[in-house]
DNA sequence: GCGTATAACGCATGT
DNA sequence: CACATGCGTTAT
């Protein structure tokens, strides 16, 4: 109670808050650590603000006694400063962290690279792994050994892998944060699997084989080392490219190291004959909300216990020999429990084949507009900087623009806009009750005083600014792979980039204001997305699944009035909506119309409120109300759907999607009102947005199939944004790669060998650009022809 | 007392 | 209102 209390009530009793008063009539000496050196600087306070503009928020923290600028690693290489209290000598400390020197001219500056996975240095395994006579080392074999060693590979029942990283830790060892670089592969070759035991954990006939994952300077290219390369590419080949059952945790980064690894031999098409499994997939796939944190946690779950004492992260041979082979055996229960559960045809004939389609589009590399890139820094650097004055100026006092309880501390205890506008509900925040600086409340706000208006516009400004333009030039600028790969694969999505689907879609209005004598304002509009192109004598092309989830709701509640909207092709299904229920003609209908019939839809889809449609809608809670009545009362269906729905989870605890995935909801039966209530929209929802992410998997690996079949077909999946899917294709093929995709895209309609057929035909609109900025719509003849299909 | 890591929070973006 | 990610501040 002290804590939450404490703190706002300290600030508020003293005029200026204590830690970030403004420095009235002090001189303040910092440091300031640059590269490699160090500066004193000293700043005359008036000064403060306008000279160190472009890190304006180092100032603030200026107080009473000396602050000194540090540079911390954050994410990757990206620099972050903040001014600290420096101690009493200052010259002495000299942070390690000072010394960060920007790479010059590396390989990857013009390009993003999705992955980067620096080359192994250490050999680490080698010593330990190779002094068990068990494991034979790639490097130690003769030719003959090698040979017999593929040959083994060809005719195993069973492969058993894992990727060992350079401090000797394997995937199946604890998660780690920062996950070391690859230094090779072990690969347990398993023959004879009838009669075996989970107990015995190598057999004579089995083979252990480490692979080292390192690449030879050029220089120093000896016929061993390059024999020894080509015997590691080789198995890889064997074991991407047999029919054999294939086991890894983590599957995906497998494959994505690998295609990494020996890009030059190892085509991306080639990944798709592999029959790999993924305990991680599929465990995740009996119980999607329950999360795993390594393999440790997953083979308790769903194996056994007996292993809890030997830590899997131990670097003991037999140990992560023991790993492997419980690897198997989980695999092979999981196999099993999925069967028993009815998910086998889903896994089998879905997630298994997202697997090489994620690690190739992983592998790929976007290109990007570097200079373009910095010019945006450096145009929204500017503009955040005069922001920033002129919060400063409308507030009376310098502070702490990013900061939500400095602004909110002159907000609602200096200002007192509160009082201003009693009538007006502001929101609070959800964890603790106290005013909100939230988009909402400022809006409210900004009738009353200049400043919320300016914060708001430097928000928007500074959000792109710090994650779109400065984060896309950190990953180019460091080595370190900076997490661009988050997780695994969710209910609803796919596993993304960083940032690419929260890349905002519309440009940027700024006006750029000089002051060069008369005043001289110049607007430049601002497109993160333009910043992505496609390499020289390629195309993007973006295939959108139309209103998927619209039409998945009207094929899930059958409502005929729903279903006729769909049958005609031609007509906006918006703007039919509205003018259905609206009652006017078709060309009568706003754009306005058609926006709110959107609103209307899809917050009944997710079970919104009357009160949260006002909001969005921005009209009275109670004409939100009578549009959502109107609506239901259209498509009676739709409501019969969702208690349908909702009926069904509550007997049997969980829904399925059209494809058969699960979802359980253990809050459904909640005696809480509100937990059941989130639980019974999460049903609904599910059943919408599960099955589309389904249908979008399922288009994403058509494509990679005909694809990869077609030699002269070179399109590569660049992205997946929900229901769309970005390519990259050669200027030559566009045509017929764009009538491909919208051909497989809306042949999904049907799914005979897995039960699903569409009450509604899909739609898939198309665009390309020479950049994902400047996408422009295209029409597929359907006439012309096409060889493919 | 100083410096570093981490969790929690608040706000933003996308579909 | 569902889901997701990411950044920056603040408290511990």
């Amino acid at each position: 109670q002290q804590q939450n209390c404490n703190i706002p009530a300290k600030i508020g009793s003293s005029r200026h808050p204590p830690k970030w008063r403004p420095p009235h009539s002090l001189q303040e000496k910092a440091r300031e650590g640059g590269v490699g050196e160090q500066i004193i600087k000293t700043f005359e306070p008036a000064a403060v603000p306008s000279e160190k503009q472009a890190d304006a928020r180092m100032i603030f923290r200026v107080n009473a006694q000396p602050y000194v600028l540090k540079q911390t690693h954050q994410r990757g290489s990206k620099i972050q400063k903040s001014w600290h209290k420096s101690s009493r000598n200052v010259s002495k400390q000299t942070p390690a962290s000072v010394t960060y020197k920007p790479p010059k001219n590396h390989s990857l500056s013009h390009q993003w690279a999705k992955i980067v996975e620096p080359k192994a240095k250490a050999r680490y395994p080698t010593e330990t792994l190779t002094s068990d006579l068990r494991i034979k080392d790639s490097g130690k074999l003769s030719t003959d050994e090698k040979m017999q060693m593929l040959e083994k590979a060809g005719q195993a029942k069973a492969l058993v892998l894992t990727m060992v990283y350079q401090d000797g830790t394997t995937q199946l060892g604890q998660e780690q944060k920062l996950t070391p670089p690859v230094c090779g592969l072990l690969v347990l070759m398993m023959n004879d699997l009838d009669g075996r035991t989970p107990e015995d954990s190598l057999q004579p006939n089995d083979s252990l084989v480490y692979l080292k994952l390192e690449h030879t300077p050029t220089w120093a290219q000896q016929h061993t080392h390059q024999s020894q390369e080509l015997f590691t590419r080789d198995m890889l080949l064997q074991v991407l490219s047999c029919s054999q059952l294939v086991v890894c945790y983590k599957a995906k980064d497998f494959l994505r190291t690998a295609l990494q690894f020996y890009k030059e031999d190892l085509k991306w098409k080639q990944v798709i004959g592999c029959n790999i499994q993924d305990p991680q997939v599929s465990a995740w796939l009996l119980d999607p909300v329950y999360t795993f944190s390594c393999y440790k946690e997953l083979l308790c779950k769903h194996y056994k216990q007996p292993t809890s004492s030997s830590a899997l992260d131990t670097k003991k041979v037999s140990q992560v020999i023991s790993g492997l082979s419980s690897l198997y055996w989980l695999n092979m229960e999981l196999c099993s429990k999925l069967q028993s559960q009815g998910l086998w045809q889903l896994y089998s004939g879905m997630e298994v084949n997202m697997i090489p389609v994620l690690a190739a589009m992983e592998s790929h590399h976007i290109h990007v507009d570097k200079a373009a890139l910095q010019r945006t820094s450096d145009l929204l650097g500017m503009k955040m900087k005069q922001l920033e004055q002129e919060a400063h100026q409308a507030a009376g006092q310098i502070f702490l623009v990013t900061s939500n309880t400095q602004l909110r501390t002159i907000l609602f205890e200096k200002l007192r806009l509160h009082e201003q506008c009693e009538k007006k509900k502001l929101p609070k925040t959800i964890n603790k009750q106290q005013q909100s600086t939230s988009e909402a409340a400022l809006l409210q706000l900004q009738d009353f005083h200049p400043l919320p208006k300016i914060i708001l516009e430097y928000r928007q400004v500074h959000k792109i600014k710090s994650t779109f333009v400065d984060g896309i030039l950190s990953c180019m600028m460091s080595k370190v792979s900076p997490q661009l790969v988050s997780g695994f694969i969710t209910a609803k999505r796919i596993p993304k980039m960083q940032n690419f689907q929260a890349l905002p879609r519309q440009p940027l209005q700024i006006t750029k204001k000089q002051f060069i004598q008369g005043k001289e304002e110049e607007v430049v509009t601002v497109h993160p997305r333009a910043m992505f192109i496609p390499q020289k004598g390629w195309t993007f092309l973006a295939a959108d699944f139309c209103q998927v989830e619209l039409r998945l709701l009207a094929h899930l509640s059958s409502d005929p009035e729903l279903l006729r909207i769909f049958t005609n092709p031609q007509a906006d299904v918006f703007t039919m909506l509205a003018s259905k229920w609206k009652g006017m003609s078709d060309e009568e209908v706003s754009p306005e119309d058609r926006e709110h019939a959107k609103r209307v839809v899809y917050s009944v889809v997710y079970g919104a409120g009357r009160e949260r449609l006002s909001g969005i809608l921005g009209v009275s809670a109670d004409q939100a109300g009578q549009f959502q009545d109107r609506f239901l009362q259209t498509y009676r269906e739709v409501p019969a759907f969702i208690q349908r729905t909702i009926q069904l989870c509550h007997k049997q605890g969980y829904v399925l999607s059209i494809m058969g995935r699960r979802r359980t909801l253990p809050n459904i039966n909640s005696p809480d009102w509100s937990v059941r209530m989130q639980a019974e929209r999460q049903a609904v929802n599910f059943m919408v947005q599960g099955s589309a992410a389904d249908l979008c998997k399922m288009a994403m690996i058509r494509i990679f199939h005909i694809v990869s079949s077609t030699p002269s077909l070179s399109a590569r999946l660049i992205a997946q944004l929900h229901d769309e899917l970005l390519y990259e294709v050669e200027d030559s093929q566009v045509d017929r790669f764009a009538a491909l995709v919208k051909s497989t895209m809306e042949s999904l309609q049907h799914m005979d060998h897995l039960g699903v057929h569409l009450k509604v035909p899909l739609k898939v609109a198309l665009s390309s650009g020479k950049s994902w900025g400047s996408m422009s719509e295209l029409h597929v003849c359907p006439a012309s022809p096409c060889a493919s299909c």
